[in-house]
DNA sequence: TATTATACCTAGCGATGCTAGGTATTTAAA
DNA sequence: TTTAAATACCTAGCATCGCTAGGTATAATA
């Protein structure tokens, strides 16, 4: 099981299926938009993107697809898998969840 | 600096400082208490919290004092110090940041 | 008497985010 | 026109962390 660990170390697998979600990316529009929708909190590094990418994908919660655009540049775009969408809806609640423990503990009057 | 880091691998230091903060406690309470608060959420393992504890004094957030028990029994009481009361408070500001930086992530309708 | 609860500790594993490097093309600035 | 910056992808290896799994020892309970 372990998606209490998961969350402790990172809500990486979370925000990245959550945006994929919404629309297939690919990996430099990604941290683009993540800064961007972050109003510049986040500024994920490639040496954490990339990988987390290849894990989702090897876990089969998204699956890229390369794109070649007139240019003849090539982009690696994402698509959220059914799984994925399953497995993004489970996250949430576990967030949600974990937000009520840590509430607990540092506002224990509002309790 | 990378607290950032820090808060997406664990808020683990955070919820120890506040509860130390706000009294002072030895190990197996601050487990007992941690999973009573949250109402059975939290269960931290021995092998999480003590070397966690033993971090926060190397830090010098927290400071650790041997109490004897009329019974004999030993226990290490830790209280925090001037420099974990500093720390808490900004942790508590980057939580404050990143909840609100995670929720313009996936709530995009309530930006 | 045996088991559970209390109370502390640590070596080592697996996973993760990041640093620091790499390749290659396109666009903008000097 | 040359140079710099932006775009777009990748990975080896480091440091850190939570946890597993083990250990020691005493007190309380069944």
């Amino acid at each position: 099981m372990v998606p209490r660990r998961e969350l402790m170390k990172g809500s990486i697998d979370s925000l990245l299926l959550c945006l994929i979600s919404q629309q297939p990316m690919y990996g430099y529009q990604i941290i683009k938009e993540l800064e961007t929708k972050s109003q510049g909190y986040f500024k994920f590094k490639e040496g954490t993107l990339y990988p987390a990418l290849h894990r989702l994908e090897r876990a089969g919660l998204i699956l890229g697809k390369w794109q070649s655009l007139p240019s003849g540049r090539q982009r690696r775009y994402y698509y959220i898998t059914n799984n994925g969408n399953r497995v993004l809806e489970a996250k949430m609640n576990q967030w949600r969840d974990f937000l009520t423990a840590v509430n607990l503990i540092i506002q224990p009057e509002s309790a």
